[in-house]
DNA sequence: TTTAGTCTTATTGTCGACAATATCTGCTTA
DNA sequence: TAAGCAGATATTGTCGACAATAAGACTAAA
């Protein structure tokens, strides 16, 4: 279930920025909390040189907030920025999806009709557990990305903004009643794909993308502002 | 004539970071050569800390493309890039336009439309000098892009993807006949913002794009491939 | 002559220390 | 008491040197 034709983590700035990324995501680095280098650099038992290599990158997709001079912070989840975000992704999605109905070979969109049945199959054997739709449901995602075939949206989505759209899942704890409608929405959209309907296609993952935007924007409201 | 609201290069690692951003989109610095970190170190007489710093931000706006343990090389221009780069463009800014018709203050609009009105006495005065245009085609666009007041949308439009952007038109040289007829297009953008119509301000923003891009497509067969 | 392997060389990644800047503390003064 | 300033402290930015890795040169064998 790894994300695939990722990279393996070679230099030790790699290494500590998965680590970071994970503990911010998760929350285990609380959400608005002051980053501080050389206690970072100590807990990783590094020098602050990786660190900071981490930390641009860190930046990069919008996890951390640096000022010059003054350090970094991780960044707040807000209505507004959840908003952005998904704003944003709607679009970018539409248009992977669009291109991916023109550029996918005929033995991805195989590929990718496995992947929904086993993911189906292993959901119902799941029952309850939320973690295994919420990994399926973004390795779907990923996988439409990547066969946009378009670098640059491949390098904003994949390497930039799914991150931080893991952080407001796991911290808003999404574990709701869309589960299994989502997979429905999944299969329409992998069918437009086939289909080579770009157009449709695109409207389908804006409408998907809305729904989860809708999901948990609920949830946030519940929570507490 | 500066684009606004940048922050002013505050460290070392900024102002190093805005020479090789300048030197590489004009060519100063060769596409698709080779970046050696003592070379520019000894270059701009500063450590190789500040310039990692930069070279990072450069990797970030694709300006340059590193692997690890390697090197780093400057992009090469083609046919597939600015495709890619264009296609995503087209999409972006008609969000942006879409959301400013809907985000902008009157008085920002009232400045665009002054900002349109002084560009054009300009370009009149300046007839045949392409860069003013250049620059003020991209201020333009920047306006808008700040008026959707969507701050992932921003970053990825102003600081990923300009540069890259400005890099294609500098070297492939516009200064096609397109000039003129980009002003109109402009005004009409501009008044569907204006009336609040988000899309159509939409729509001809990508048509604007579209149109300036098999302009340069244009420039790239003539130069050859 | 070509190819494989090894050694040399150069470049990148990492480290610890120093300099510059910002934050915090405590004092003075209105 | 509140506001402003001065010094002390901590953090970030930068530097030069070392270690690890990759590219290139040279030799030896087929």
């Amino acid at each position: 279930m790894q994300t695939p034709l990722l990279k393996p983590a070679v230099t030790a700035a790699d290494r500590v920025l998965l680590e970071i990324q994970r503990a911010i995501v998760e929350g285990d680095i609380a959400a608005g909390s002051k980053i501080s280098e050389p206690e970072l650099a100590k807990r990783f038992d590094l020098s602050r040189a990786p660190l900071r290599e981490a930390l641009a990158r860190l930046e990069r997709c919008h996890l951390i907030e640096r000022i010059p001079n003054a350090g970094a912070r991780v960044v707040k989840l807000s209505t507004q920025g959840l908003l952005s975000l998904y704003q944003l992704r709607e679009t970018l999605e539409g248009l992977a999806c669009r291109l991916a109905a023109e550029h996918m070979a005929e033995s991805e969109i195989s590929e990718l009709r496995a992947l929904l049945d086993q993911h189906l199959s292993t959901q119902r054997v799941r029952e309850g557990e939320s973690y295994y739709q919420e990994a399926g449901d973004l390795d779907f995602h990923y996988r439409v990305i990547l066969g946009s075939k378009n670098a640059y949206l491949i390098n904003i989505l994949c390497d930039e903004l799914y991150h931080l759209v893991r952080m407001y899942r796991v911290q808003l704890g999404m574990n709701g009643p869309r589960v299994s409608r989502a997979f429905d929405e999944h299969k329409a959209i992998l069918n437009a794909i086939a289909n080579r309907d770009g157009e449709l296609a695109d409207l389908l993952m804006r409408r998907h993308i809305a729904a989860s935007r809708r999901n948990i924007e609920k949830q946030l409201e519940q929570t507490g502002t």
